[in-house]
DNA sequence: TAGTGGTCTAGACCACCAC
DNA sequence: TGGTGGTCTAGACCACTAG
């Protein structure tokens, strides 16, 4: 006989991780230990095998578990505390927290590239680049500073835009899509510059998201933004809720 | 007949997902337009339904596509870029780096809980918890502050613990999971004693990592973490390579 | 109400590696 | 070399919702 009915409609691979999740949590199964192998369990919870391999790989991604062909399925000791950031285009962010959202382009010019940005993108350096430095608005008070280099040879299309009005982020977002991408953070004392611009003073700690992307064969783009100050970003951590 | 071969070593699902990326990326399939349904790609790769179905869940996942029931799978308009954060345990991350780690505890003691962490751990202002603030080191320089509050009832057996001596953080990695965490980062300038303990100036920037922690009852912990200056967060983006 | 994704099953073969 | 996880298949039923 084929195909059990599904479940009612609590998806059972969810069952069964939210189960695991509950031993070791309980201590049940003790870090460093091994739990019951995949046909065992499979019995136990009245799945099949591929059920239980859904749930425990599962739970394997999150790093709760540590699993290996023949040595079986292990709690991990010292488990990586994994968080999700989700980084969406700057006016969702802005509108999602209920403020209008405005845009203004502050420069925009070809130039060659530094030799931070060319290492950044590993280009050669003084390969010529289109830069470009924006800043976003929320409720008209300045939100984020943007400073941008694009690599033009991976954004055709590009060079007939006018970036003064349109949205070099939404528009590299929706035509450019990228295959790697590094994300880093870090925190800077706000320059002379950076402050005007966002209305506050010099030297006020700023938190930098710095990013580069790149498709198959060539980097896009490295753009650093500059967060006004008390900007908190958020994370997504730990496990679903049951 | 069953079961044919899993092929040779290249997990097939991975094949359809790469495959189904490059479309992507290479505008074969445009952003909102609707793909092949399942059934039909089965059939193009050669595969079963379920394989396709994980391959295209695992770009539903990065953010590339968008898929409901009977309205079928659209590519992503504005995919928001997702990053995932691994936060290990300090001692790792500093040996990690190829240095020696050294921890020490500044202060530690019994306290009841400001309103702002009350707040935070979703407490009764006052409750008595531990409070804890330690120093790690990278060889032998200050590398992270850790500024901690300890929910000693959800922490069983914490306090016969010499903190004193042991790393509370990797304390309650390994003792008390935690099913829910949020974790926040913001930047923020020195204060005297912060600048003391970091052996830096006041007012430097510094990179603040916050989180709180849960199980299925009771907040466990909050931290907040201030990183040397310059300290470089690095997450990883985009999707993993062919 | 019919088409699409979501999920499960039973069986199978294979890769890996601890023993 | 045998036990364990990794993956695939063919078939099935169900949930959701666009038309």
């Amino acid at each position: 006989m084929p195909a059990k009915p599904a479940g009612p409609t609590a998806p059972k691979a969810l069952h069964i991780a939210n189960e695991a999740r509950r031993r070791i949590i309980e201590r049940e199964w003790l870090q460093g230990q091994r739990i019951p192998d995949e046909a065992d369990l499979a019995i136990e919870f009245g799945a099949a095998r591929a059920t239980v391999n859904k749930a425990l790989q599962l739970l394997a991604d999150e790093g709760l578990l540590e699993r290996r062909r023949r040595a079986g399925t292990r709690v991990t000791i010292n488990p990586a505390r994994k968080a999700t950031l989700t980084i969406s285009i700057v006016r969702e962010q802005v509108e999602r927290a209920g403020m209008d959202y405005g845009h203004r382009v502050v420069a925009q010019r070809r130039s060659p590239a530094p030799a931070k940005i060319a290492k950044r993108l590993g280009l050669p350096q003084g390969t010529v680049l289109l830069h470009m430095r924006a800043i976003h608005y929320g409720n008209g008070r300045p939100f984020q500073l943007e400073d941008r280099w694009i690599n033009l040879a991976a954004a055709p299309g590009l060079e007939k835009l006018d970036f003064w009005q349109l949205n070099a982020n939404e528009w590299l977002v929706q035509n450019a899509p990228y295959l790697h991408a590094e994300i880093a953070f870090t925190a800077a004392n706000a320059d002379k510059r950076e402050a005007r611009l966002l209305q506050t003073q010099p030297g006020n700690a700023l938190l930098i998201m710095q990013r580069t992307t790149w498709n198959e064969l060539e980097p896009i783009t490295t753009v650093r933004v500059a967060c006004q100050p008390g900007y908190l970003l958020n994370a997504e951590g730990g496990y679903r809720p049951d």
